[in-house]
DNA sequence: ACCTGAACACCGTTCAAGT
DNA sequence: ACCTGAACACCGTTCAAGT
């Protein structure tokens, strides 16, 4: 049936954003792609690596020059994919994907332009830590999205006022001017 | 079967350090018990609410005055369980437990005292940024140490100099740096 | 009030056998 | 090389019925 792991990747993510992260499964997307369960195996490790691709499909647009940007870059990933966050988490914690390494190379470069005298070692500790913080962060704004039932592409609620860019851009401000005190 | 919550908790805990989080599943924990399935239903609404009541019991002892001992503190107590951290994620995204807004509270009122002069909203960000960060490192820490296979009581390896509580504590040190010229 | 039995509607993964 | 069929060993959750 031509299938492939490109095929698989990709009919996973449309599984993501119809039902959410909880019913894209091996079985679901065998099915959607008209084939039986065991046909994914041959192009695909485990559903472990299915997660990782996915994860690095999520993640490659993500670009900027300025950790401001890229913090709201990364953000609008995450955001507009379904579970987005938690695909990034689950994606990330699995290696053989480069998708996090990636990310952490563009944040690390961008700290060590807008600060250039912190150490080496200093910018990367802030880059994970920015990192870290929009991943959970977002994770923890589309959760409870799904408990209330909302739809993300409505109006901004009053409620997430703790979250939302905002918070994610100051907080990689203070980490710039910390890297430049220290 | 004199059952109740907080067996079903310490049960849960138990199954978390022998076999991780993967095994503990709702069937296990019943049969551990010598109850059927359906029985932990009467005490418990669900596994997502099972797993924030472990989180709360894994969060609980952690302590601290400064910056650095919290985020030590909270390192170490993930730590101290297998998965600890994945728990912990899954856990803080489920409302109805306080367990991640305590943590805030512990955070922002330390930072506040290192950084008296930073406003409220940011002692807030720069609270929850060093919280994600040590919840997403610790869980990339145990991720990797799972699929190495090695024991997390082992001699700490070289290979995760990237990792640790050295580097945790630094972001800590840079936050409040950026509080107090910001 | 609390628990059992039994079912419902699923999972991920493997692997002989086919083409 | 790539896929099917069919199985293995499980899941979370519900709910009538029992005590």
């Amino acid at each position: 049936m031509h299938l492939s792991r490109d095929a698989i990747v990709s009919t996973a993510l449309e599984l993501l954003t119809r039902y959410g992260l909880a019913d894209v499964t091996m079985r679901r997307v065998a099915t959607n792609l008209g084939v039986a369960p065991g046909a994914l195996y041959w192009h695909v490790a485990n559903k472990q690596s299915l997660i990782a691709a996915m994860t690095s499909e999520i993640l490659s647009p993500v670009t900027g020059e300025t950790t401001t940007e890229l913090v709201s870059s990364l953000h609008g990933e995450l955001t507009r994919w379904r579970d987005g966050a938690e695909v990034a988490i689950a994606g990330a914690a699995f290696p053989e994907s480069s998708a996090s390494s990636d990310l952490e190379k563009l944040f690390t470069s961008a700290l060590k332009r807008e600060a250039p005298g912190a150490s080496p070692e200093d910018s990367g500790v802030a880059a994970r830590a920015l990192i870290h913080y929009v991943l959970g962060a977002t994770f923890m704004e589309q959760s409870r999205e799904q408990l209330s039932g909302a739809s993300p592409s409505a109006a901004p609620s009053a409620s997430n006022a703790v979250s939302g860019v905002d918070t994610l851009v100051r907080a990689a401000e203070l980490m710039v001017a910390g890297l430049r005190t220290l």
